[in-house]
DNA sequence: TCACACATACCGACCGGTTAGTCTGTCCCG
DNA sequence: CGGGACAGACTAACCGGTCGGTATGTGTGA
């Protein structure tokens, strides 16, 4: 039996990750030793450097995982059949939703992307424009249509709007009395009234 | 002559604070080592743990200095003799305003802020509370007078702006076709547009 | 079917370098 | 001449990354 799996039934690597993100999240980069993260993995070190090239590669991944995922959910909510409004209110809500299920990612997101090797901060961010210009493109369809107000220029609304979902983490407690959904309910409609023409 | 102000006017403590707020920004609290910091400031190490206590409790005193400075303009706008849409209004453009002519402190606050020990970070953390509190109480009386609509609770509507606020750091560039004033009118009208009945 | 060759997965001691903080001493002002 | 304001050498603790080594599995040719 290969040792990739052995003690626990998840690969290796993908306990890395993941011990990874919850201490980064809990602790920030550059206060999380390479040591804690195999400790909290259960392997060594020579684990950790056979799979990945370095600590920085690491927090790399880590970023590639979340941004591939939201990507996906906003095209598919962004290409849906349906009015503009309800797309852009849908795609408003769900970065919400998925942003406070996975909070690990979304503290070091915005905590730690500057500890990026400057070559992978720039993919980062190139990756990250990609997205906005998606929900931009949204916005300044519905202008098109004159269902948005068009007083704000669209990628000011965008900022606007990703700036507080980015805040979550530092704010949401997901022991208080408002569920995502509601909390994601709520968010959306303050952007849909904004938008009002 | 005292060596506190030589080579240059200013006293040291002020020139320490002022290279320690510049190179937190630049590249993290964890990243900043002390030597990096005297040597900025012009001074040795000595200087340094004769004023501070710790390289801690100079992230503590850039904190302190902002919530200050904050705290007293909000409290100047939301106290002043207009309706409250106005004073509203002007609170929320002042923020965005004054957080961009301290870009600096902006971005340490929002990275750092989990590097304070527990006990400054909790201090901090009132404070702040405070000052939302005094923004939230703005748009509840605004409420309460029928002027602002009341589809969603005040303190996530002041999660909502802060949240954008705080990530200017991020993503507004001083050498970009807005001007702060601009931008400002421009993110206080989306939060009355958010508010209106 | 067995033996040999090789790859993969992982261990853990170790290294060069960095860091926050301390301590002793010096200088100068009142 | 006493004490505040510093200088700067020093220390003890880490930290990221490397490297030689080992155990296990897999493919292959006779």
């Amino acid at each position: 039996m290969p040792r990739t799996t052995d003690g626990d039934g998840t690969p290796v690597p993908q306990r890395l990750l993941a011990a990874a993100t919850r201490l980064f999240a809990e602790q920030g980069y550059d206060r999380t030793s390479v040591q804690e993260i195999v400790e909290a993995a259960g392997v060594t070190k020579g684990a950790l450097y056979h799979y990945f090239g370095s600590k920085d590669d690491l927090l790399h991944e880590v970023y590639a995982r979340v941004l591939r995922v939201q990507q996906e959910r906003l095209d598919a909510f962004a290409g849906a059949d349906a009015p503009v409004e309800k797309r852009l209110r849908d795609a408003a809500a769900d970065v919400v939703v998925t942003t406070i299920d996975n909070l690990d990612d979304a503290s070091i997101f915005f905590r730690s992307m500057h500890h990026l090797s400057p070559e992978k901060n720039k993919q980062v961010r190139a990756e990250r424009r990609r997205y906005h210009e998606r929900f931009r493109a949204l916005i300044e369809e519905g202008q098109r249509e004159g269902v948005f107000s068009t007083a704000t220029p669209a990628d000011l609304v965008v900022d606007y709007h990703f700036g507080s979902v980015h805040h979550l983490s530092t704010w949401y407690r997901p022991d208080g009395e408002l569920s995502p959904q509601d909390l994601a309910d709520h968010l959306a409609d303050l952007l849909l009234r904004a938008l009002r023409p």
